[in-house]
DNA sequence: CTGAAAGCGCTTACAG
DNA sequence: CTGAAAGCGCTTACAG
């Protein structure tokens, strides 16, 4: 009458009851440890599962309990293999979403969800995903914004959202790069150009707007024409810092929204023959390991990659106990000055 | 009777039974987009789902189905900041698990074992693990060789097992560390060091005999004293290559089984003035996105990821399904000569 | 300390 | 095209 078994010979508490000469409940109750089982049962149970080589069912765990348990970390792919960032982020965001798990006896699914993907509302439902962390989304990709709008509880990454059961942990950008570029000014530079990331990023928008306040709070003018999109890839900041420099000779300085858009924008100065920082001071943000390793080292922001994911684990299963919580958790990040400003 | 339910208000079939006018089972059949259900039911049904923002219960689904449809990847933790090699392998095997399991409608848990957890026999049963991928382990762990005995699926990456449902998904280490050492003698260097991981690691036994093999392929001797241990660490590397240097200066290469160590170890080759490649060439393993970033640019092997993921899902899933299989999968590397030999 | 019973939410063979 | 029924493997309130 029913399809596909969970292979041939899968042990079930039925057939450890009948090993034991017991009810299925009370084997049950002894794996589980009840206090109200005689120590000799539980022994006894124990080693027939083990000599059987028993694993619970967890589905059948679960939909008795009625719990889930699951944390569902939803990523958007990022295949391009230029761009190692988020590979780093990735393993130290999944180690903390895992502790957290780990922790509260939650399991961590990934999903890689392809860009291709239709709908990712009908991926949702179809995987049952009820508690869902979400990273490297666009916010403004319309089926982004669609699947906002369900009901599942959310904790998203890097980007703010709002809404019943969402939450999101994020960093403060816009301070964090106010910081940066006043401390570029302090080491006398004036005239800083801008590299940032791509419109669809919120993090492209966080970040600009710090280095504008940093201007001008500086009393420093804001020129438009010294900022520059540079999509986050290294090969096109390195064009976009030749361009720049040809256009405008007299910048002396380069904030770059990224690491890997900083990496390129020192090889195009390098390659002109400036000296940096001498004639040119670079910034970066992320500090990824290859910062450290480029001449001059890269100065740079760090963020707590183990810590996002930490804490989004938390705030989505606060979430889903309905618990009183702020649905906005800022994480610090710190400035690692080195020697390319 | 029963305990905490899966949230308050969790939509089932049931209600959308009720507000369609239909029976649970017709309510699946729609859902599940069954022929002999008509058009305008499924319509009808998919719109109340849709209205109701119902989720499907997959521990329901599974129970009944008899499947768990679950690919469990189990990573010894590894911790330490300065090794990110792992760090880029991880998204990279983790992404090939998901395009094989998404293609299969698998789903892709993943635990990061802490070391210190007392018996990861134990800690399979607890989580109902029966379908594992296993990577980061090392071969002489009691607890690991204890897991290996029980029935569960295995698939171990990087380390060959053997037994009853197992199977692993490897490199040819030996292969291509003699075409490694083959190229640097090729290139002109007779006295060969070689910077070894660890005892504990398969990667460095296979891949100390592949230097051995080509040293004496090429009629060179083999000098113990050149074989020297650095625990797989960028720092330990940097003070073994002065040591040996310092005992030996006749040594004009370094074969350095990763690629962090190989880094170490062009450190210290110029940090007493020596030029690589003419006084000294140095050749690394892995292809880490830094080695191309050190000056010069280091020569290595390249290890494709992706596919170990990819194909340690596939063989875990034909092994699931008792296909007839070789339960080694043995996957190819590629030399990158770059500058540094 | 233990067993019989009910029920979690879903799916499908069977019988219309 | 549809419904009633059985059953997946587990857990616990209830009644001894």
């Amino acid at each position: 009458m029913f399809p596909k078994r969970l292979g041939e010979n899968m042990i079930t508490l039925k057939d450890i009851a009948k090993e034991a000469g017991l009810s299925v409940a009370q084997v049950s109750r002894a794996l589980n440890d009840h206090d109200d089982v005689s120590k000799e049962t539980k022994q006894k149970v124990e080693d027939i599962a083990n000599s059987l080589g028993y694993v619970k069912n967890i589905s059948a765990h679960r939909l008795v309990m009625g719990v889930s348990n699951r944390i569902d970390f939803v990523v958007q792919g990022f295949t391009d293999e230029d761009n190692m960032l988020e590979h780093n982020e990735f393993y130290a965001m999944i180690n903390g979403v895992n502790k957290y798990a780990n922790e509260k006896r939650y399991e961590v699914i990934i999903y890689i969800l392809q860009p291709t993907e239709k709908s990712y509302v009908q991926f949702f439902r179809e995987r049952g995903i009820r508690n869902a962390i979400l990273y490297g989304f666009e916010y403004d990709d319309p089926k982004f914004q669609e699947l906002l709008s369900i009901t599942c509880n959310m904790v998203c990454i890097d980007i703010p959202i709002n809404g019943e059961n969402k939450g999101s942990v994020i960093v403060n950008n816009t301070h964090y790069c106010t910081q940066a570029v006043e401390a570029i000014i302090n080491s006398g530079k004036q005239n800083i150009a801008l590299l940032t990331g791509s419109p669809h990023a919120v993090v492209s928008i966080e970040r600009e707007a710090g280095y504008r306040i940093a201007l001008t709070k500086k009393k420093l003018p804001i020129k438009e024409n010294y900022i520059v999109d540079a999509d986050f890839r290294q090969s096109v900041a390195y064009e976009k810092t030749l361009y720049l420099l040809q256009q405008n000779p007299e910048i002396d300085a380069f904030f770059c929204i990224s690491d890997y858009m900083a990496i390129g924008c020192m090889e195009a100065i390098l390659s002109i023959g400036k000296v940096i920082p001498d004639d040119i001071a670079v910034m970066g943000f992320d500090d990824i390991p290859i910062s450290r390793y480029v001449t001059p080292k890269l100065s740079t922001v760090k963020q707590y990659s183990f810590n996002k994911g930490f804490e989004a684990a938390k705030l989505l299963i606060q979430i889903e106990n309905k618990e009183q919580v702020n649905p906005t958790v800022i994480l610090n990040c710190e400035m690692q000055l080195r020697d390319s400003i």
